[in-house]
DNA sequence: TGAAACTTGGACCGATCAGTCCTATATTGG
DNA sequence: CCAATATAGGACTGATCGGTCCAAGTTTCA
């Protein structure tokens, strides 16, 4: 049996994250998801921002899956890993025609300034994204220099990656963002040791 | 005499800067500049997009002008100059409370969703600001190392202070920003020669 | 002094929004 | 078989939106 529930939050997500979500409409989640009436959209959902927290939950719950799956192949050498999952970015960016936004994106701006509760949910979420990344780096045992702060650097590699997804949305060029990408990844080089940082140059 | 149609763009570009174009309905600027109703708006706009234009035109007018005036202080060493620009706009954002936008913002993309009028503008502002960036790179006479890509290195800065800007809105703490802006001004000094690369590491 | 520009104040329109309510008909699992 | 659940279809409300229209008073400057 077809489970609506999830095609209702499936549509949502795409609506959102091309539009945002105050210029989302029920109307429009429920044309796109091809339900008959408001009456069922709201049997499913007591009310738009229920929604939203669905829709939000959901996508974080599908990153933390399959988008951030890279960063914990045991297989593979933690700084390769974190320069894989940044052309992940890159890669679902031009997927999207550089109009993605979740949740990397201007979106989560968007929804902070929705409601509070989107804001603290959305904060967390990015702290332990953050924090998964600054032990990536500390796990590459030894070859981060001495002195770096691995959680300043891995704040600065979310930001850089929403700065240049929003650059794309402007510019509507994927090259710039493939450009800052691999500007990102000399800049977590020169956290490394000296050979290493010298092979990247 | 007291010009109203600069209120009025005042008062608009404050709203837009803090909720949004889309979010900013002309009942709230006529409300936040006074005026009695709305023909008296109409009186001086055609419609919500010229307002938005001229909104536009007019923040990026004195963003040039004033946000920018530090990068061209012929007297102050580029490179320094490029430094006290990234650390202004921190204060900036301090001075918002973490609310601010634009220009470097999360607007931008918005309004650029907006209408493709929009976006053609603020791309070509974008554009014009990378190149002045740029330039200023390279006035560095021979500082920069050989190779590097000067435009790329100034795209990525204004990414990454795009992005610093959008994770305080969610966070905000503008000490997030402050470390991120630090690394910044290391990721610059990392493509400059090796005495100067050093002595800032 | 007189016309053009500016300001006030408000009624109004059609569209869209989130959300409610009501009536039916399927579908499903205990 | 029956009751809970899901689906369909639509009317409706109260609020907000961008925008129009009108009628009247004020300021400015040529």
């Amino acid at each position: 049996m077809r489970d609506r529930k999830a095609e209702i939050l499936d549509a949502a997500a795409r609506l959102i994250a091309r539009q945002g979500y105050k210029q989302t409409s029920i109307d429009d989640v429920i044309e796109a998801s091809g339900l008959c009436g408001k009456s069922h959209f709201y049997h499913h959902f007591k009310s738009k921002e229920q929604l939203g927290h669905e829709v939000l939950n959901r996508s974080f719950e599908r990153f933390g899956e399959r988008g951030l799956a890279i960063l914990r192949e045991p297989l593979i050498d933690p700084i390769e890993r974190l320069n894989l999952f940044i052309d992940s970015i890159v890669v679902a960016q031009a997927e999207r025609g550089c109009l993605g936004s979740s949740p990397f994106c201007g979106v989560a701006a968007e929804m902070a300034d929705a409601g509070e509760g989107f804001r603290t949910r959305i904060d967390a979420v990015f702290d332990r994204w953050c924090d998964q990344i600054r032990s990536l780096l500390e796990q590459s045992d030894g070859r981060l220099r001495e002195g770096v702060d691995a959680a300043r650097v891995a704040r600065f590699i979310i930001a850089t990656l929403e700065g240049a997804v929003l650059m794309t949305r402007v510019s509507r060029e994927i090259k710039v963002m493939q450009g800052i990408a691999d500007d990102l990844k000399r800049f977590i080089a020169m956290h490394l040791q000296e050979q290493e940082a010298e092979a990247n140059a």
